[in-house]
DNA sequence: GCGCTTTACTGAAACGCTTCAGAAAGATCG
DNA sequence: CGATCTTTCTGAAGCGTTTCAGTAAAGCGC
């Protein structure tokens, strides 16, 4: 019985208030003794109709009254579009670095009046989601990681969508994207480990599915970093647990590795930890590097070297989105996202 | 310059489309020779009304072809009520415990045929936050943690809103609660080190704004389980941060501490290597819990005792959440969740 | 061939909002 | 005083669906 859900008796059973309908722009008008179409101006402040100010009184004194809320729905159906920036959010917890960001995008974008909504299409796949997602007519939409291909895409513009945005390290026909260059975040861990005077060099790719957009690119920049040289990749899946780590350690003089490249500083904590369990010294048998700079990895002993990843500023993007809604004839733009760089620590 | 957005030039410049209008339902029916009731009959599956087999393809072909994407907005409007659930957006990264939570809670409602949608709203505050949901009419909202009073209830139910679901360590008037136990978290905690022999107990409350919510019952929890012994608590203001950690640690003596809850992991995970740095030795100096049971705790030495929390399953939720909507009348439901349970490690 | 049911569909209304075109009433002007 | 302008408001259309009520055609029993 993994878990108790405990009913608590209510003290005081309030009186079912009847079910009135909920109040609409004609009952304010109503109440008000003026026009629908004169609650919609005041109530939307339109500056290409003059209402006189007693009348404005009234209509926002009925609308509080009656506690009226606007329908988004009908709303957006009468203007024929809306201001809804949508994001697939993402079914892989990606750690706080992400969501920081995910933060500011949202505070960015809802100064320039979009309403982000964050839409989880869980089972749905490809062609499937890209449907669900254009029912509501968004804007824009912003997809962070892969699952969305050409199609897609076009399913989205067909709708409706003013801009598409992708945020991964492919870019998609028809999209506007924003490389984020995890590719660059192994070049750097493999260039530095070589540096380092480190040959055999192994890196980390986690078992969990959903962080292969991820691990497979890292993966290439290290590989691009070593290629022509000396030095050899060796891959080393692993998954987020003590005895998937533990097994991996075990291993490792028969690995005969000197560094590994731990895909984030997840991966790489629970990486040293086994290994020094093992006898394995870091940095002095294996060099260890992770990524994503968090905070824990600098309380291990000896302390992580990482790659400190900057990922784009949230009002940027938000620029960028409101120029593809505001110009969705343009052609996709592409941006190249820079930001890894080495925090060079005790652990290499 | 924190970042660099660099724009490639795109290689191949699409011709733009000609910006055809989205199409309709009636284009559907147009193409396929039929009504629009036609066209909602077939691709709804209307049982109620039955359509020859030839129509269906015909219309089905038709819808294919122009690639027709229903309206959500137009749907919702004329059936007067939705099936979307809205969950606002946490805006403080809450961990991968409760991420994965929430993944739970999305797969399990879209089993019931809803659709989870988080709405941030940033700068909003109170009854504001819940106009802005309001418009969206859904048909439950799920709050998370504090941020909705009971007059917020109050604006969602009178729009429309079937459900309104808190999750927190609070009941609010009108709406269902699921009562997150963090007292418990606290109480847990406090006895367990009280039951280990320590008597001068602090307690690290965080000082970032958005996490009160869990500090101020965990507080509590602890003071409920230490009152009326001979142990004292001391409150101990921590910033996510190494050197507020530092100052902290610094001032060690002087506070004379025997132990310490560290409010989760990752506070007890930074004040923990602090105090080492410190001189301070864990856990004979001091006796250190955290909570949430990360596997992050597990690596550091001595490994980290910690209060695990079973949050309450997704598919519970999302029943409660289905029971609420179907009879929206009913006296509001208050859960107790339960699921404090000590982890004993090294650290106390 | 007549009434009846069944089948397969269609017309039109309604959901709540915005906005265009126009109207009532007063103000201004020649 | 009639014409014109300004101010302030209203009527009605229309956005894309769903669904109720209705209808034409066909089948059936007699």
């Amino acid at each position: 019985m993994p878990y108790v859900m405990v009913q608590i008796p209510n003290s005081a059973a309030p009186a079912a208030p009847q079910p009135r309908s909920v109040p609409t722009s004609a009952d304010v008008a109503r109440l008000a003794g003026v026009s629908r179409a004169t609650v919609s101006y005041v109530l939307n402040n339109t500056s290409a109709v003059r209402i006189s100010e007693p009348t404005r009184r009234r209509v926002h004194e009925a609308a509080e009254e009656l506690g009226y809320v606007p329908h988004a729905a009908a709303r957006s159906l009468r203007a024929g579009h809306s201001r809804m920036v949508l994001m697939p959010a993402p079914n892989v917890p990606i750690g706080p670095l992400y969501s920081q960001f995910i933060n500011e995008l949202q505070w960015a974008l809802s100064r320039l009046d979009y309403t982000v909504v964050q839409y989880a299409s869980v089972g749905l796949r490809g062609d499937e989601a890209a449907r669900a997602w254009a029912e509501l007519r968004p804007a824009a939409v912003l997809v962070p990681v892969g699952g969305l291909g050409p199609q897609g895409v076009a399913v989205l513009k067909r709708s409706g969508a003013r801009a598409v945005v992708t945020l991964g390290s492919e870019r998609i026909e028809g999209a506007h994207s924003l490389l984020i260059d995890h590719e660059g975040v192994g070049r750097v861990a493999g260039a530095h480990l070589y540096a380092r005077g480190r040959r055999r060099i192994g890196v980390v790719v986690p078992e969990e599915p959903g962080l292969k957009v991820f691990s497979k690119p890292r993966l290439d920049g290290v590989r691009g970093a070593l290629e022509g040289t000396d030095a050899t990749v060796t891959v080393l899946p692993l998954a987020y647990e003590e005895e998937s780590a533990a097994r991996l350690a075990a291993r490792w003089p028969e690995l005969g590795l000197d560094a590994v490249f731990g895909f984030n500083d997840e991966y790489a904590m629970l990486l040293m930890r086994a290994l020094q369990d093992e006898g394995v010294t870091v940095p002095d048998d294996t060099a260890l590097v992770g990524a994503d700079d968090l905070i824990l990895g600098r309380l291990l002993r000896p302390r992580l070297s990482t790659v400190h990843i900057e990922l784009p500023a949230g009002r940027d993007l938000a620029e960028l989105v409101d120029r593809a809604v505001r110009n969705p004839g343009a052609t996709p733009e592409t941006h190249h996202v820079l930001g890894a760089t080495l925090v060079h620590r005790d652990s290499s």
